[in-house]
DNA sequence: GTCTATACCAGGATAGAC
DNA sequence: GTCTATCCTGGTATAGAC
């Protein structure tokens, strides 16, 4: 890890826990090791680092779109077989999956606390803090879509059952992110409410 | 109102805007229209205001939980009948009800914003954020075990039907609060959640 | 209880030696 | 590319007159 990488690190790591304002120049280049005036060698300003935690934000979530994305190729039936697997555990995984993932990421969950802080400094913020709802929702949307086509779910409005699947993990993750919670009672809870959800909609 | 209870106020405004630490004592003074040092004779601190606002939102959720509670008195008659008359619309219009209050009402439309964004800062902000959580989630709780137990709800477990009932509407509200957004498509999503959800449980 | 003036310091950023 | 020294702005808070 360069001396920059570290610089970006340590200051989303203290920006999420203390917020942009809340963090002093000088708090980032103790963590990392330097002065702070060493730091502007790096950096022209607070501002730009950031930036450059936002630019990363961007790459990171690109990833995460590309893991948690439909199988990659246009094979229909790749695509077909892959949902015609789903099940009941299927789905509670997913819902457990995507809730550990922003919860435990080592950058996402940083980035999740940070994004909340500052959504309402600029649009720009606000548009990324965005994506963790409208990305969420639209995300799900397309894949309830999918299995109500190939007939796993019953039929029914995809966007409201996006809806229903993901809000509660929504307001999970605000209620447990940054602060003290029970691992186990939570996941559990993600468990029986997605397992509901799948009861009520599956076929 | 007293220059003091106007210094609450547009500290308020302003802290929910640009945070606690984007505030400067001198954009109060200037809101409330006295120089920055004259606002020293009626608190002792920038921190002191915003305890003050923190007392003052407790008040206003007490009153709050008054105002949506449970028929008062203890009269089991008058609650069933209440309970009774609970149907399709009226659901909802709990549901826009909620909704709207936080968006909109005059206090909580800020304090909901500044909740959001100080809630990392200390584990007392915290524990005032948890009651836009656990206070909606509590409620809704007693209310469908009340509506299971007389008849006008399925059998099933109230608590998953209350994360149900709110958590699409705390998402909704992450998603408007503090930002441009369009009233009457975001009501009648809310809307079409609720009335799915009244589908899905009532008798 | 409002004003002017000011103390005080923290924090962002630059200069220049090594 | 790191350091020491320093500048400068702006923000919290106090003193004391009216």
């Amino acid at each position: 890890m360069t001396t920059k990488e570290r610089i970006v690190d340590e200051a989303l790591t203290l920006f999420s826990a203390k917020g942009f304002k809340g963090t002093t120049v000088k708090n980032i280049a103790d963590a990392v090791g330097i002065k702070d005036a060493s730091l502007y060698k790096h950096f022209a300003s607070k501002q730009e680092i950031m930036d450059a935690i936002v630019k990363e934000a961007y790459a990171h979530m690109e990833r995460l779109s590309q893991q948690l994305g439909f199988p990659s190729g246009d094979a229909i039936g790749e695509t077909a077989q892959y949902f015609k697997n789903v099940d009941r555990k299927k789905i509670i995984d997913l819902a457990k999956e995507v809730f550990m993932f922003y919860l435990t990421d080592n950058y996402m969950s940083r980035f999740w606390k940070l994004s909340n802080m500052e959504q309402y400094n600029n649009p720009e913020q606000y548009e990324i803090y965005r994506v963790f709802i409208d990305g969420g929702i639209e995300y799900q949307t397309r894949l309830f879509t999918e299995m109500i086509r190939i007939g796993i779910f019953k039929k029914g409005d995809p966007e409201i059952m996006a809806y229903n699947f993901y809000s509660p993990i929504f307001l999970l993750l605000h209620k447990c992110s940054g602060h003290e919670y029970e691992l186990e009672p939570t996941l559990g809870l993600v468990g029986r409410i997605t397992g509901e959800f799948y009861d009520r909609y599956h076929k």
